[in-house]
DNA sequence: AATGAATGAGACTTCATTCAT
DNA sequence: AATGAATGAAGTCTCATTCAT
């Protein structure tokens, strides 16, 4: 018999990337046939769906940012360090696999409705690192769903025009710090 | 002769509606029809294609706010209640018809590349706002791209968990004012 | 705007005879436009599904004969008169339309879970007239759905003889005498 | 090595129950393989396709019972000893082996015509000993064909009504006698 | 003899669009 | 301007069969 991990992986990767340059719906199974060099039936022996196909990705993706993040919340000290290496290993996903983080990105309004409460998320991470701040009386006090959304408005909208309207020409990793910084003063730390 | 500008209207109202629901490629012209009352075909009398309606109702919606945006700009003095009223704006835009705000903010993805240069486009009037009050000092400097993007995130992405992911509950025009200074802190004014 | 009821009758004809050629499942919605000559999609204009259009095929002819059947019953006296006019119908059924006769004797093994206990049925209306002719003193007693079976089985497999493995020559209307006086033997009127 | 005929007789009995169940066309190799508990591609080592699996089953089952039947008809002496003994011999297949017969029964006409006229034949069975007894004297002359398809008629729609329609509720061996008692008048022995 | 991954033809169905009315 | 029946291209998915192991 052979073995079709590897299929499984180029099929993963060859929809990663057309579902980021086309859109989902716009990306056929035969767009992802095609492109990986396999038989359109052959998806069908790995995922039960083109949008099942969807969901392992994002899912995947998506949770794997959030554990790393509940990661590094646990093993930071404080607050302001905690955020520093947060929004820094956040921008360095995106360096070295841009195109599932777009994927992240682009993907998230359809997805994020599958998403169990019980799932890593990287918003709930967020959150609960800036609530934990302003209980210890490290960040001024306000609305945690508030802050927590304006620090990943800084992030991910520089994100985007890098990628999306590519006004922004640095490497994001590049941008890092100044990243960091802005979210912090967003928070007044 | 019949009236066909309420036909056009009321097919504008239920695809913006539709849309926002659904998604631009889920919403068939069927579902228009059905939920507008119409006929299937009625649409085609209004509209080259379901596209070219889905175009018209972004590029209505966009550089509508565009030239507003352009016009708070000159007609304030200073970056900062520039910037504010900017603002404050958006976030009224948003109040009064969150349906045409959400469509925007899930559209722009897709519709951005069909815009021209030429036509008025929020983002552009925030960078350059920004861009003077770098110019004539109000503002420390930093790269305009980066700092228009931040901004926006800020501001966006609390739309965005208001709308999307429900995470906010508050009205974003009570929120105004804590966005203003937040984005004012970003810009370190 | 155009009539779309000779569309759906060509549809129903035609899919009535491939049905009947070739089976249900062997039948494709190709062949059924095809043979019609009309567009793959028209048939769902008019038809749910494949499934559906079979469903309605049987279920239409089958009510049908079981209407026709009741109303038989209720004109005719005797259960011997009954019986006789209610089995020269199913045969004269035949003769007139035995394209949709033959449809109906070989879906009903698939079909038959759909009909509701309410719908006419042909089956019923023997038993019921059985009954009738046992408990007014007619019909030597015995059980009735064991006898109402047994008269089926006398009339059908003959036009299974006829149309299916065409070991009988006669047409059935010729035998239609023959197949009365059976059917009066078997219960021994 | 490993013995192949447990595998075969397997993969005979769950086709055999999943083809009553579902019919051929509706059952996939799939289905089999999974019920079976073997792969998909085993059972091409055992037939060259599932048509002929269908086949085989069929023709097994049908010429068996068609060479008993020859076996009773050589063996007693008068028409009504040879058919009461043939359709008792009948209702006991039913009873032994009901999926098999109910498999003969529902796959019939789609197999009946795969059929050589030279096999063994449970149909010519049944005329051959009408045709004699009436030959001999001792049954009324009638057309054999229309005789034999009543008689089949008497006992398959008794069985069919048990089985598929669930109607009738005895045992088909405690029916035996009445169906026996039935075709005599129907034959008017 | 058995496995199960892979194939690819072809099935059903959807849907934007056209067109006769 | 409006209707809605009809179109047909194209999409998703199934499934009998093949083949490398």
């Amino acid at each position: 018999m052979r073995d079709g991990t590897k299929t499984k992986e180029l099929i993963e990767r060859t929809a990663l990337r057309l579902f980021v340059e086309k859109g989902i719906t716009e990306t056929t199974v035969r767009d992802i046939a095609i492109t990986a060099g396999i038989a359109e039936g052959t998806m069908y022996r790995h995922f039960a769906s083109k949008e099942d196909l969807a969901w392992e990705l994002f899912a995947e993706g998506y949770t794997a940012i959030g554990r790393e993040l509940r990661s590094i919340h646990k093993s930071e000290a404080t607050a302001r360090t905690k955020l520093e290496a947060m929004i820094r290993y956040f921008c360095s996903v995106f360096e070295k696999d841009s195109v599932m983080f777009t994927y992240l990105f682009l993907a998230r309004h359809q997805q994020l409705k599958k998403l169990t409460p019980r799932m890593p998320n990287p918003y709930l991470e967020f959150r609960a690192v800036i609530n934990e701040g302003m209980r210890r009386g490290e960040i001024p006090k306000k609305d945690p769903d508030v802050a927590a959304s304006m620090v990943m408005g800084v992030i991910l909208q520089v994100i985007d025009s890098r990628i999306l309207s590519q006004r922004i020409r640095q490497s994001i990793a590049s941008l890092a710090g100044v990243i960091v910084a802005a979210c912090l003063r967003v928070l007044e730390i």
